[in-house]
DNA sequence: CTCTTTACATACATTCATGTATGGATAATG
DNA sequence: CATTATCCATACATGAATGTATGTAAAGAG
């Protein structure tokens, strides 16, 4: 038994791996340190070494994986001076792809909002993903705004109903397809309500019958 | 000290308000019977006089309310032959405005939604939501169909695709709501984003440009 | 007016999870 | 090679929450 500090890091990911699936399984409330211990094949002993206590716990797991907010940031940071509505569109939908190949952070992000209480103590973390949905918010906010002021934009919607309606549909489908996965595709459907939603976002019937 | 049988009702109800409120603000797992007592007035000799444990008062509080989607289903169950995409509107609109305005239906929604994990224990309160939600989705089903089959919905959306699009707009703009109510009202800008939605569904312009 | 049941409060036993303290074995360091 | 720091297991102390058992005063039934 002998642990070189690579040794180290290794166990340390085993528990935050462990931690993702006890999560996952049992809620993060009902989940016993000695639980994440156990699945990380581990004693509390290590758990406590590496981490003070469940909250932080839950803040390195929730650390190490992306959040789509964070992500979606990132992509838009980059993007050419194109058409704006099919660039959201194309941004969400690439981000619906990668979470759904990738198995860990599909658990995450379903134990940070299916499986976990917000309460004070975890004040910590729900500010992580406030911030993170504030400065989507403001990405987001200039791009519909953009749309609006070219007149794409179905008269219907001023550019800030857009972005809520747009933000209220993501997280719905997205939110949907964690609870049940086995019934809505993400990729398949969840790209086509994304997509079919900008589409007649779009489709301006004022450029064609401007006063009728 | 004594009590009618009455006198025990009102108690049993008491006991329903402080889960709510305790529930609410510590979220489900972190409050415990003994909370929940003292936040009543009793002791938790009178809590497990009325419920066997923690579990069966969550039952309890959550079957003494309204779920949204059986509202929804009572109000479709009687509605004339109108326009379905405007029914499917004004319905949902009417359910945002009821429960913007019932602060106890308010609490018990954000404990369902935002302050509960949904464990094996659980699996109860979950199947009554799940239920609720699959008869919703028979009816809307319908409507959204019968709005396909007069041609009222715009090509980019098959009835399907509608359907499940408004769910998730609605979910989303609810949940939103709930999250942080000082930042969207429910009964202007909600409403205002369903409608918008609805209108650019039934806009289409495969009516005026058949073939173009 | 008895007697039983209701409607709790109080007290007790037990389990569970946490946090910490301690020990030990090896790796890193000089 | 001696020393120290790292990494973790084990053991212990504590508190919190649960479930149950018991006591009891009044209500309801006859």
């Amino acid at each position: 038994m002998r642990k070189t500090r690579a040794d180290a890091e290794r166990t340390r990911d085993q528990i935050l791996d462990a931690a993702e699936m006890t999560f996952f399984e049992r809620g993060v409330a009902r989940s016993s340190l000695d639980d994440i211990a156990r699945a990380a094949g581990v004693t509390r002993g290590a758990v406590y070494w590496h981490f003070a206590n469940k909250v932080e716990l839950f803040l390195a797991m929730q650390d190490r994986a992306w959040l789509p907010q964070e992500d979606l940031c990132e992509q838009l940071a980059d993007t050419p001076e194109r058409d704006p509505l099919t660039t959201v569109a194309d941004v969400v939908c690439d981000m619906f792809r990668r979470i759904a190949t990738d198995e860990s952070q599909k658990r995450v992000l379903a134990i940070l909002l299916l499986r976990c209480e917000y309460t004070d103590e975890m004040a910590d973390a729900l500010r992580r993903r406030k911030d993170a949905d504030c400065s989507l918010d403001a990405r987001f906010g200039a791009l519909f705004a953009a749309a609006g002021d070219r007149g794409l934009l179905h008269p219907a919607f001023t550019p800030a109903l857009a972005q809520g309606a747009f933000r209220a549909l993501v997280f719905g489908v997205f939110r949907r397809w964690l609870e049940a996965p086995e019934e809505m595709d993400l990729t398949t459907q969840g790209c086509a309500m994304v997509r079919a939603f900008i589409q007649v976002l779009g489709d301006a019937p004022s450029l064609k019958a401007a006063s009728a």
